[in-house]
DNA sequence: CTTGTAATTAGATATTTCTCTAAATATCAT
DNA sequence: ATGATATTTAGAGAAATATCTAATTACAAG
C-alpha cells in the first residue's frame, strides 16, 4: 500500500463523504454526483484520486459506472493509524523521502 | 474533535515522521530537527499544523521546547478512520460543507 | 450510423501548502 | 544589561490542489 496516496485521499473532506456515501452500498458516478454541490468533472477528479489510493474499485455497467468501497484496505489504514501512535510497533521509516 | 485538521494533519509525510519520533518519547524542537533535512523554521510550520490539530503537546522547559504525543486522540483518529469504512456507524455528515 | 446520455480528460485559474531567508521573541549565563 | 542559544513568526516564491468550462470517449437505442 502507498501510505502517501491514502493519506492524501482522506484529507479532502468531500472525497471522505463520497467513502462515507459508498458504505451504504456501490453509487454510479452520477448518483454519487446527485449528493454533491461541484460539477461531475471535479467529482470524476476526486475519484480518480479515491482509486489510485485504491480505496474504491470501479465497474462497468452499461453506460454507467459503478463505485464501491474497497473494504479490504480498511484494516490496512487503521494499521497505518495505530503505527503512528503505537508504542510497540518498531517500523523504520521508508516513507519521507528525505536522506537522513 | 475536528476532523479535518486531524486528516490535513497526517497527510504530510514528513509530519507523520514526527509522529513517529515521537512514538519513542518527547523530543524538543532541535531534536527533532536533527533528523529532517528542512530548515528549523519549516519544521516549526509542521509543529504549529500538528498541535492545532491536538495530535501533539508541548512544554517549554528552560529555553527548550519539548513536543510529545498526544497519545489520547489515537482511539478517535482510529475511530474516524473505522467511522469512514465500517458499515455499522450511521454517523450524519456533518462534515463537508455542503449543502446537499 | 446518428443521436443522446454517462463519464472522463484537457486546459485554465484561484487557493492552499511547503519551503526558504530574515527578523523577532524567549530564556539562560555571564 | 549583554551575548548566545532555541524556537517561532513574517513575508515571499514555487509547487500542488480543487474547481470550473469545454472537448472527448464509451456505450445504448433507434
Amino acid at each position: 500500500m502507498k501510505q502517501q496516496s491514502v493519506f492524501k485521499a482522506l484529507a479532502d473532506p468531500t472525497r471522505r463523504s463520497i467513502l462515507r456515501q459508498l458504505r451504504r452500498g456501490s453509487r454510479t458516478a452520477g448518483e454519487l454526483a446527485e449528493a454533491f454541490p461541484i460539477t461531475r468533472a471535479s467529482l470524476s477528479h476526486h475519484f480518480g484520486i479515491l482509486k489510485a489510493a485504491d480505496l474504491v474499485r470501479t465497474e462497468r455497467r452499461g453506460q454507467h459506472i459503478v463505485y464501491s468501497l474497497n473494504a479490504s484496505v480498511m484494516e490496512e489504514v487503521a494499521a497505518l493509524v495505530m503505527d503512528l501512535f503505537g508504542s510497540d510497533g518498531d517500523r523504520t521509516d521508508e516513507e519521507t523521502g528525505h536522506n537522513r
